[in-house]
DNA sequence: ATAATAATTGGATGAATGTCTAATAATTGA
DNA sequence: TCAATTATTAGACATTCATCCAATTATTAT
């Protein structure tokens, strides 16, 4: 078998309770949400996770994945550094529609969880040093004047305050308009 | 008595609820917090209030009067529009402690009931709304190129983004230097 | 002063929360 | 094949949750 039963288990618990996360929250969402969910017993999740702080450290982890693989997918079809940090604003635009109505997954994370769970955000701002990081590295390597870091975190700013507004206002105009703007900066600095 | 005993009362609810909504969330945040921190009896409280989600919209109300005296005295004291709009971005600076440690009052409280809370949505969404219009409204008197509801949905997202990040990393320094290039945006548009 | 109204008390409500346990079933490795 | 490990089940656990109530106390108008 490729993947032990447990695993496959595993899995689904996770696959489900970062969906329900993502469109409810972390406090609002409930063990019983995640077990009907996942269609899993409720006794069984403590078999293979010791808490729900310990189901969104691994929903953290399969995030860290998804995106890490995003990233070197890019690095791998654009040899143009500064066509993959277009790709990233255009990843915005290819999510406009979960963006407008659940917010941006790391970002709404990271709010809620900076609120009062150090020790979870924490966790969860790996999200943000793994896009800070590589941005900084492909801005770098287009050769933009001044500081590369400063310039990346820059762009993740202007795009958590992109979708922040779409998602307030559900509003798909707003975000493909910014984004529009924020590819023509990223082609003229 | 200039204030009834009872809108005493309903006012220190009102003003704990608020630092717990946003100090904690509001979905984390429960009866026996608001309870205790008002130091009013749990049963009281319903006398003033129908619902948990009703003191909210309470507690919204309070930060539209807030807000709006805020931007009114802005546009007393300074007769210059595009003043007025870098007082906006002073606020932000000003605030700076609080927003890298809990992030915006406004934008997280959105974020949260924006995911499966949409009634209370509609009610939180009313201090976005504030802040756009009187931003539209000083664009507009500054003679901006270009649509001034745009301009101030962009000015909103930008100071969001800003916030969003200085909290998710604690960040001072990134948000005094966001908000200083934001200003010199504001004086050249 | 007194009747009417408003505010407060303290405890009770049932439902939902996250967590745990002991027993059973399934899968795996030798 | 059979012992050992892993996975699943059903239910119970104490606690906390938001909400509500009946009784009592304060306050307000007349």
């Amino acid at each position: 078998m490729l993947q032990a039963k447990g695993e496959k288990t595993r899995n689904e618990i996770i696959e489900c309770a970062k969906n329900l996360f993502y469109h409810k929250g972390f406090e609002a969402t409930s063990f019983s949400d995640i077990v009907a969910a996942a269609q899993v017993n409720r006794g069984n999740i403590y078999h293979h996770f010791k808490s729900k702080d310990d189901i969104l450290r691994a929903v953290v982890d399969q995030r860290l994945q998804e995106f890490a693989a995003l990233l070197t997918g890019w690095e791998r079809r654009l040899s143009d550094p500064r066509e993959r940090l277009i790709a990233f604003v255009h990843m915005v635009v290819s999510r406009q529609d979960e963006l407008a109505r659940y917010g941006c997954p790391i970002g709404s994370l990271n709010t809620e969880l900076g609120k009062d769970r150090p020790l979870l955000q924490r966790e969860a701002r790996r999200l943000f040093d793994l896009f800070r990081d590589w941005l900084a590295r492909q801005l770098a390597l287009s050769g933009t004047a001044g500081n590369s870091q400063v310039l990346a975190l820059h762009l993740l700013g202007r795009a958590q305050g992109i979708a922040l507004i779409a998602h307030v206002y559900g509003d798909r105009t707003f975000l493909l308009r910014e984004t529009a703007e924020l590819e023509q900066w990223l082609r003229r600095v």
